[in-house]
DNA sequence: CCCACTATTTATAATGG
DNA sequence: TCCATTATAAATAGTGG
């Protein structure tokens, strides 16, 4: 008999649907297993995060970058004590972020030939990108010990329900 | 004639491998419509972040995540001088990893039977939520009309060559 | 990097427990 | 939410341009 539209996949368009919890949760799951598997070929590390919209079913934190974002809290506290390096920045997305910003400047100004950068300027920027350099190293020496079963990478995750607390 | 063995896919460990710049393209592409199908099918924004270790081929930007971060600025600009809120976020993943340990330590106190919360708190929590998620709202508002062809889903992603500028 | 093609692997929709 | 099964859809490794 033919079994064709009776079961197995079928095609799904792409556009909102709702109240999918077994099918949503089996694409969160192939996503996380995606960017593993990019991080494990690559050597890159991942973090993504959700941005749950609505008072949907449920908001979800992986203890994962919970433990990333602990230890940066706890490594900033030592680095500012020990090495009275910046350390300004809060949160791992933050600092990353902030020094591809740096980078890309950085960039810029080699770039303009009109514009020579004074060395004391230089010995400070490559100290902060050697700061958050080695701040990076020691997070993932720290988490590797901690995460069992695997090889650390640095695949995070966080989920917000934004609308949950304000109605 | 038997043509397993000779072409087609071939299953592939993972662990590192390196110089395979076209398998790597095709699954950080994958990974990207995968976070947009994600997003498209539950209505959560999606963001993802690459973090780059040595000096590879290549660090990419995605414009998207500038356009994002850069309107977020704009509107903190703004925000300040109209309502006097607290916009001191710089940062749109920082700004919302904030709002979930401030939901996250709400919760905890809500259910901490022994301490009640006094409704002034309350009340300045809730500003709080209040203006970052006008925020979010006005960003994807403003986002909406500069992207075209496709509905807004935020998916951003940002790869950081680490190594690039300290060598 | 892009594109295209093919053969195969992988992800997942539907279903039931 | 989890698990399992099945059939199909989608991703992708290998290759060449």
């Amino acid at each position: 008999m033919d079994k064709r539209g009776e079961k197995g996949r079928q095609k799904i368009e792409m556009k909102l649907i709702e109240y999918r919890t077994v099918a949503f949760s089996k694409r969160k799951n192939g996503l996380g297993k995606k960017a593993k598997e990019y991080s494990n070929l690559t050597g890159e590390d991942v973090g993504f995060i959700l941005f749950k919209q609505a008072g949907k079913q449920h908001s979800y934190v992986s203890p994962c970058i919970e433990k990333v974002i602990d230890k940066f809290h706890e490594l900033k506290k030592n680095d500012s004590l020990q090495n009275h390096t910046d350390m300004s920045k809060t949160n791992v997305f933050e600092a990353f972020e902030d020094l591809r910003k740096e980078v890309q400047a950085f960039k810029e100004k080699c770039l303009d030939s009109k514009m020579s950068i004074d060395k004391h300027t230089l010995e400070n920027r490559l100290k902060k990108f050697e700061a958050y350099k080695s701040r990076l190293d020691k997070i993932k020496k720290e988490i590797k010990g901690d995460v069992p079963g695997e090889q650390f990478k640095f695949i995070s995750e966080v989920a917000l329900d934004l609308e949950e607390m304000s109605s």
